[in-house]
DNA sequence: AAAAAAATGCAACTTTGTTGCAAAGATACC
DNA sequence: GGTATCTTTGCAACAAAGTTGCATTTTTTT
């Protein structure tokens, strides 16, 4: 695990600071999407919510993480897959919050399907979010 | 117009005011969506900002207005379609941001495409934003 | 037109996010 | 392994966004 945090590190020309590795190993353990908020409160070590914010900001940047839109204003973040590189997100997969439990997470097998659009729209990126009962919840 | 607009807050038995009256015409006027920010910019006369939060609140909930997910922070309004009732939500339309020009607009025409989710997981909305070119921008 | 109910504005506050800068830490080089 | 260089961190100060209680004003009811 600790080898595998380092190696992510590494691989995106990040230096190995004990706050990346902690916010990583966070995003590693976790299976539902991680809102800002959420990391200041599971992590023992107090960082600086600067430093939060700016790990977040240099996770988005390299590919490592991605957001999940959501309509109560609090931007949540979820690890992207092995094959998004820096700059280029392509998390095709759908997003499942749940109205119990709260939790947010990637169906990463799911696909988000395809959309028509009206003549002259052109579509860059399609979001899915849906909403409802979780297997745990259900 | 107006009396379309005393219709509107009659009907969902809110009390006629000056300020509520004012932003749902600014819905009615505007073809995209719009954040708490821009509604306080485009309000000549100026009520208060918590004037503009309580309005907003109470307009969800009477189901006259829907938030639009987003990945930005920025909670994003639009008027619901006539059968939204007290409560209940049922926009099935997409939405579109504009990399561009940055709109936020309901493609009504366009109905959200069903998923079929995993063992043990039940949808109760789906939501689909789209980004890309709008028409305008294209 | 007066009484009752609801909405507004204000003040004070909390939460969330940003920026510049000095100090601490990580990396690279010898 | 130790030092120079570059990067990250924490702090302070600030800006923006959102919330709450309460007195005043406005709307609705009778």
């Amino acid at each position: 695990m600790k080898k595998q945090i380092v190696e992510i590190l590494r691989k995106n020309q990040l230096s190995i600071t004990d706050g990346r590795k902690k916010i990583l190993e966070l995003f590693l353990e976790s299976d539902s999407a991680l809102a800002h908020h959420d990391i200041e409160e599971k992590i023992q070590e107090k960082f600086d919510r600067v430093t939060v914010y700016r790990t977040l900001q240099a996770f988005m940047d390299k590919g490592i993480i991605h957001t999940i839109p959501t309509a109560d204003n609090s931007i949540k973040y979820a690890l992207c897959k092995d094959d998004c590189e820096q700059g280029h997100h392509h998390d095709d997969h759908i997003h499942f919050v749940c109205k119990q439990c709260g939790q947010t997470i990637c169906l990463d097998e799911v696909h988000v399907p395809s959309v028509r659009l009206p003549q002259g729209y052109h579509a860059d990126q399609v979001e899915v979010v849906v909403s409802g009962l979780c297997k745990e919840c259900n």
